[in-house]
DNA sequence: TACGCTATGTTTAGTCT
DNA sequence: CAGACTAAACATAGCGT
């Protein structure tokens, strides 16, 4: 039975990943309808799936090329229609994955010392275990540190937020 | 209550129409984030709206434009597309580091939790005036902010914040 | 491998504030 | 009008086949 909730991480298994990309690409563009449908507007969906050889396109071709011209942007597209190979598609999706990580490392980074802090205060992880008996003690911890972490805090945010781009 | 189903039909009703499409584009938009985060694919959707004088688009405009521009070129890509061993080594590559990235995600994700209580506990306020007395009401903020987080851990996946409007 | 099922988590129409 | 809330409808992960 599915009790797992949807954490927002890529599906190391290959095989559950091609199932929930199936499933879920289907109900993507279920809602997708809906929204055009229902509320009477224009869109697009396009995705580009290593398991199929054509994007999967919606609504059709025709109907996607339609929006498409509309949106500005594709005018400079078609110029740059210039030799956009396998691998270099692929070397674009390392360089994003890696640009990623590198931004997830520096968040890490600076959650860390906050994390830490939170265990050495509560000593649980889920919220549902928060226990609030002793106050007294995880208050006085609390305005012990406070300072000390603001300090370490502010080392932290030197980093530049703003590293992808 | 919401008893009714999706009935596949404009809805007449104007303020109605809007409040669902600002619902349901969120959701769009999240299902997106979802099918493209979990299954490591590239996707775009575009969606014109009486609403807003600009289209609605997801992920942010470069990368849409890049998704859009690969659209346009695959039908030359197939045709010329060759195996070389730079090709799989690259994708070796990426593989490796999509595996790194989904530790750190995992990681991020719990540790998202406890950096934000900590800011609820010390944060926001001053430690001084930290009261602990309605212990309740700071659980309940807390478990409920812990379920949203999980939508806006996706969205930091995907969208450049300064894009997201 | 793909398909059907279903318990559980998620979305959202209607409502209230 | 924009948020918050809630229950009904919906989507889907994990399983069994």
């Amino acid at each position: 039975m599915p009790r797992r909730k949807v954490t927002f991480a890529y599906m190391p298994n290959e095989s559950e990943r091609k199932v929930s990309f199936n499933k879920r690409k289907k109900g993507l563009i279920k809602k997708a309808s809906e929204l055009c449908t229902l509320c009477a507007v224009d869109g697009c969906a396009i995705i580009y799936s290593p398991y199929e050889s054509q994007p999967v396109v919606w609504p059709s071709s025709e109907e996607t090329t339609n929006v498409l011209s509309r949106y500005n942007v594709l005018p400079d597209t078609v110029q740059t229609r210039k030799v956009t190979n396998q691998e270099s598609l692929t070397q674009q999706r390392l360089e994003k994955v890696k640009k990623e990580l590198h931004r997830l490392q520096i968040e890490n980074n600076s959650k860390e010392v906050e994390s830490f802090m939170y265990k050495c205060m509560v000593g649980t992880k889920k919220p549902e275990e928060f226990d609030m008996a002793n106050a007294d003690v995880m208050k006085s911890i609390m305005e012990q540190t406070a300072r000390d972490l603001n300090f370490r805090m502010g080392e932290l945010n030197i980093v530049d937020p703003n590293m992808n781009h």
